[in-house]
DNA sequence: CGTGTAAGGAATTCTGACACG
DNA sequence: CGTGTAAGGAATTCTGACACG
């Protein structure tokens, strides 16, 4: 039942990795080619310089960014307001990762009956308890084991 | 401290949206375009073919599906049974999204303090209470609050 | 089977200019 | 300021064929 790979739970999920060519961009965002490139040339934005490749990259963190610029925009802010909001705080995206980086432990997932449990690591109410999260039949469920030592 | 647009955090995140080209997909997961061409070929993969463009474009969830091939490829299988394994069973990102959907409840996230909460919804072990996840000073701990009603 | 490559055409993106406001 | 568009060239992707094994 235990998963060997577990561990490599983020590196096994290209988010990082991704990059977007500037029509996929604009796609996902609904923000439109001149407009990338507009921010981009103002600073509020940066495209992936490093490859070899003369088009621009975009990193899915920056989509995210214009993402939450077009937020602010629909908003009613001017473009250098809503980049600054942009700046102002880390998204949800950054925190959820923090979230995973800090208290996923480990992951496991039954082949067959796609049952799954999720280590959050000691829960602090109850030193040496572990805090589990276990779906069953499609339900998730928290639950506390002793923590090994 | 509470943030309004929490309860759409799935959908402020353009996974789901996102479309990428083919010379993408190969840099973030180091298959090279004619595998993906061919993997295509055969129907281990789909690319979207919905939109107007002619050139194809991937879904996330298929660049993690050839990522998932890949690694079958490189433990020693032949394609056709990496393309068969990677059907057996749901991936790690499809287990961390009904996580999500399951059991986030909501996420605040303090502008200046950077200070934040998420609501994990009821503990089962303890009915009454509800499991909130804490983020203070980048160190995430557990903690209880009675539910209200 | 499974992948790579050369070839010529098609689709996408590039820059710099100009328009509108 | 902030975005859109037409224009011509550059970079990317397309298909079908062929090679290798």
């Amino acid at each position: 039942m235990m998963d060997e790979d577990a561990s490599n739970l983020l590196k096994k999920m290209p988010i990082e990795n991704l990059i977007l060519g500037i029509g996929d961009v604009a796609a996902a965002t609904g923000v439109s080619q001149s407009q990338i490139r507009y921010w981009e040339s103002k600073g509020y934005i940066h495209s992936e310089a490093s490859n070899d490749g003369k088009n621009r990259k975009f990193s899915y963190k920056t989509v995210l960014k214009v993402q939450q610029i077009k937020t602010y925009l629909d908003d009613g802010y001017t473009l250098v307001g809503a980049a600054k909001q942009s700046q102002r705080r880390s998204n949800y995206f950054d925190t959820l990762r923090s979230f995973f980086e800090g208290r996923f432990v480990n992951m496991a997932i039954d082949p067959d009956s796609q049952q799954a449990s999720i280590d959050l690591g000691p829960f602090d109410p109850e030193p040496g308890k572990s805090l589990i999260a276990e779906r069953i039949d499609d339900h998730w469920h928290f639950k506390l084991i002793d923590a090994k030592n």
